[in-house]
RNA sequence: GUGGAUGUAGCUCAGUUGGUUAGAGCACCGGUUUGUGGUUCCGGGGGUCGCGGGUUCGAAUCCCGUCUUCCACCCCA
């Protein structure tokens, strides 16, 4: 029996962060806080989709789609199906396709001219894994679908640093670009051959044949592997709609004091972006250093049949946001109050009382494994309880419990038949 | 897919040129001490030494294979 090469398991008793239930539960609720804080609302697609979802939404040509994809096919489906029309799944490698289909086929950009999504959940690339790099990872991405309005962009870079501000992440950089549009890009990428083609003899092969392929790649990853110098710009190649654009988004982004940096090679290793391309990276993860990326996709909608929709988005890696911030049991698990019962003749009446708190909702603990008294302090202190509440024979035929502080050890008595609202007040202290 | 490391108790690791019932600390369980806890002391459970072959009288230790994890390439979140 063994886990799938490359998934973990979240635990309750984790030792890292990013391994630990309770931590990973109030790490993505406070990344879906910000979220909502920007009034995006969540959408839930499967994990499964066909697989022409993402071939025409992110590329064939791209690595994702034709070298990372976990692929499959089911025999059962032959006999429902056509026999000629084989259905393929896969798991999904991201978000944003997903979230156009679901889009279109739920006609929600008809329901609203703008629509504000977020999605949080598991994705699947077939890759080595390495730090920060994993088969079975979790993205948290904005989509906002339906303008091309440029005050969204700024709103979307700013929700992206939110996020990663929120989780106190220090030392990460915001890189933008903008590859204009589609022919600009065309212009880009024979800039990009030429430039190549000139300087073939001092390029090794390898890299020459991503030239060949996939010039932009070449400029994003290989170039630096070489003292090239008038290496073309994409800001030199895009249009000038496109350029009037750029411009005004850098100075609304300095107007806001947003902090980032403009990299002229930046682009993205999927195709359905054009114009904004941007990506966070931090300095304290390694090779696998980019916490989110993104970027504006005006023509995707269109691609899969639905009307012309401008759009942004971005994706955040999880796990990548955890290993950045680099800090260790900052989130631990603790409980409101531990029930301690002196004598084991009280246990039932300090069970009933346990039961009582607990319908109101507060966290309470009691050991049932009728343990001595000193047994069960040193457990309340272990389990990190706020407060005990210590049950005496004496003091309970008086309707009487004893509530003690257990960081202050300062201890009051307390009636539990007609002042239950104290012990309840006294957790918001 | 390429290269390099790693794998001994739940965790972090010892284990000497192969030699008899494989160890420590932490954690866990029980007891003890501390006025009702974070301390002290004592005891206990728990390991097919990643897995499979091979060499040997004898392998955690040597050889081969395989898997896992990690680091880098690559790719990306």
């Amino acid at each position: 029996m063994k886990i799938v090469k490359g998934f973990r398991d979240i635990l309750p008793y984790g030792s890292t962060n990013s391994d630990s239930s309770y931590t990973w539960t109030s790490i993505t609720n406070q990344l879906r806080d910000v979220m909502s804080s920007y009034n995006f609302q969540e959408i839930i697609t499967p994990v499964a989709e066909y697989d022409s979802t993402f071939k025409t939404g992110i590329g064939e040509d791209t690595d994702i789609v034709s070298k990372e994809m976990y692929e499959f096919t089911l025999d059962k489906d032959n006999k429902e199906t056509s026999k000629n029309q084989i259905l393929k799944y896969c798991l999904r490698p991201e978000g944003t396709a997903p979230v156009v289909r679901s889009l279109i086929e739920n006609s929600l950009d008809k329901i609203r001219s703008v629509n504000k999504l977020y999605y949080l959940g598991p994705m699947f690339r077939y890759e080595r894994s390495q730090k920060g790099r994993y088969r079975m990872f979790h993205q948290i991405g904005a989509e906002l679908i339906g303008s091309n309005e440029i005050l969204y962009e700024v709103e979307i870079l700013s929700l992206a640093e939110k996020l990663i501000k929120t989780l106190e992440i220090k030392n990460f950089t915001f890189q933008i670009n903008s590859i204009g549009n589609k022919e600009s890009l065309d212009n880009i990428r024979s800039a990009i051959l030429a430039f190549g083609k000139k300087n073939k003899n001092s390029i090794d092969e390898k890299d020459y044949k991503i030239l060949e392929k996939n010039p932009l790649r070449f400029l994003d990853k290989a170039i630096h592997k070489y003292a090239f110098k008038d290496i073309p710009k994409t800001i030199d190649y895009i249009d000038k709609e496109s350029m009037n654009r750029f411009k005004l988004l850098t100075k609304l982004l300095d107007d806001i004091k947003f902090n980032y940096k403009i990299n002229n090679q930046l682009v993205r290793g999927i195709d359905y972006y054009n114009d904004l391309v941007f990506e966070a990276t931090s300095s304290d993860l390694g090779a696998q250093d980019a916490l989110l990326a993104g970027g504006r996709y005006d023509t995707l909608i269109q691609k899969f049949g639905g009307k012309s929709n401008e759009s942004i988005g971005f994706a955040a890696g999880i796990e990548r946001l955890i290993l950045a911030m680099n800090r260790k049991n900052k989130y631990e698990s603790s409980i409101d109050f531990f029930i301690i019962y002196k004598e084991e003749e009280t246990i039932e009446e300090s069970l009933k009382l346990a039961l009582k708190l607990r319908n109101l909702g507060i966290k309470v603990e009691i050991d049932l494994e009728r343990r001595s008294f000193t047994k069960q302090i040193k457990l309340a202190d272990k389990s990190r309880s706020k407060k005990t509440i210590i049950i005496s024979k004496n003091n309970l035929d008086k309707a009487l419990v004893v509530v003690k502080d257990m960081n202050s050890g300062e201890e009051d008595s307390v009636n539990i038949e007609n002042n239950l609202e104290f012990l309840i007040n006294q957790l918001k202290v």
